[in-house]
DNA sequence: GCATTTCGTCAACATCTGTTCACTAAAAAA
DNA sequence: TTTTTTAGTGAACAGATGTTGACGAAATGC
């Protein structure tokens, strides 16, 4: 009996780790929130036996911290780009917003997967999204400090114009993943409306007074 | 032998739906976001059998839209409260913040269910809650557009403005809700907060010119 | 009063879950 | 080379899951 002699069946040695992070992310994106997902659901997707799970990590929680930072590590330093490119003015605006949300665009299973544990995970989980966000929000802050025409205006209120900023951006790149892939029109159509919002936005503070409670 | 001659063992009859879903909202609150729920669990909690989930609804997601039309019911009928109150100007805002968050804050179950289910939820219970939003974003445009110093702003942008007030409450109402319950000082930091953006917003759609595409 | 429908219980099923342990092929270290 | 460590497989477990069907008590209709 000829038997087979060549036998790569796994020829794949070393890649588990990646095809499983993959593979989770994929069923985020086409199935189900983050925490819904079971062990045995992502190794069966990953092409490997459940046990070979943990020559990874410990638990799915786990899997789920890396996917996480993994998401995040990419972000951080786009937005490192954008904030150096220019400095802010209106005209800046559209610029900055058309490559975030070209970067959404791109990496669209990453930003799927955060909307979804922003409230769906953990209580970790939460936590740490909810931290890098007010980490993005206090370098707006700061680097909204360094406009001339802002120098009236108190590092606390300055907080909260980032703050307001960031909240809308959060909740139109929501909008955004709701849309098909390619629908096209939609997604400009949510660009534009971004554009607009962020220069009422600007024109708002343009007119603030930081010291008043209530003159 | 002598038999137990009462047995009133189950005496609540009739009340076993009400019962599901409390039981749901609850697990919601204390546990995880309703799609990782189990039916079991659910009717644990509620002192059922899992058969008797049968009687009430079809499955779990049936359930969901119920909870979802329950938590939408009662949240209409207070914003048409709020909004027949009074004209809006600066000085209506702080009252409509504080009506507002203070029925968040005595509603937390229902607020917590929608928002873990604003992203984690199936696209059919998305749906519903994103047309509930959309729905509102177009009754505060219809309201502003009944101002006399919005009336050189077309419909369009009213609909940005309203929108983006819109997306900013609805992310104030996610922070609020991360919040320990009897956290009254960061509760009070976020209501501060919602009164400041929006009052800045209004100050930009003060400033707000309609036709410029660019001049 | 009796008949019927409503609504909860109980037992049982097939399936899926996380995790264990022993085993082995391949890669790295010696 | 030989030895050791790494990274995969496979069988098996105890427990949880959704759903079925037959059964009975309470509520309702007549």
């Amino acid at each position: 009996m000829t038997k087979d002699s060549s036998r790569p069946r796994k020829p794949k040695r070393g890649q588990t780790r990646e095809a499983l992070m993959a593979a989770a992310l994929d069923l985020v994106v086409k199935k189900a929130p983050f925490s819904s997902l079971s062990l045995r659901e992502v190794t069966k997707r990953a092409g490997v036996v459940p046990t070979a799970f943990y020559r990874h990590f410990p638990d799915m929680s786990a899997l789920g911290l890396t996917l996480l930072d993994e998401s995040f590590r990419t972000l951080r330093q786009m937005m490192r780009q954008v904030r150096q490119e220019e400095l802010p003015n209106e005209r800046m605006l559209r610029g900055s917003i058309e490559t975030y949300f070209n970067y959404v665009r791109n990496n669209r299973a990453h930003f799927l997967f955060v909307a979804k544990e922003l409230f769906g995970g953990t209580p970790t989980m939460r936590n740490a999204i909810r931290r890098e966000i007010r980490m993005f929000t206090n370098e707006l802050a700061m680097d909204m400090a360094r406009f001339p025409f802002l120098n009236h205006v108190n590092a606390e209120d300055l907080q909260m114009m980032a703050g307001l900023v960031v909240n809308n951006v959060t909740a139109l790149t929501q909008e955004m993943l709701e849309l098909e892939e390619d629908d096209d029109y939609g997604q400009q159509q949510v660009l534009q409306t971004a554009e607009k919002q962020l220069r009422l936005i600007y024109f708002g503070v343009g007119q603030w007074k930081s010291s008043n409670a209530s003159s």
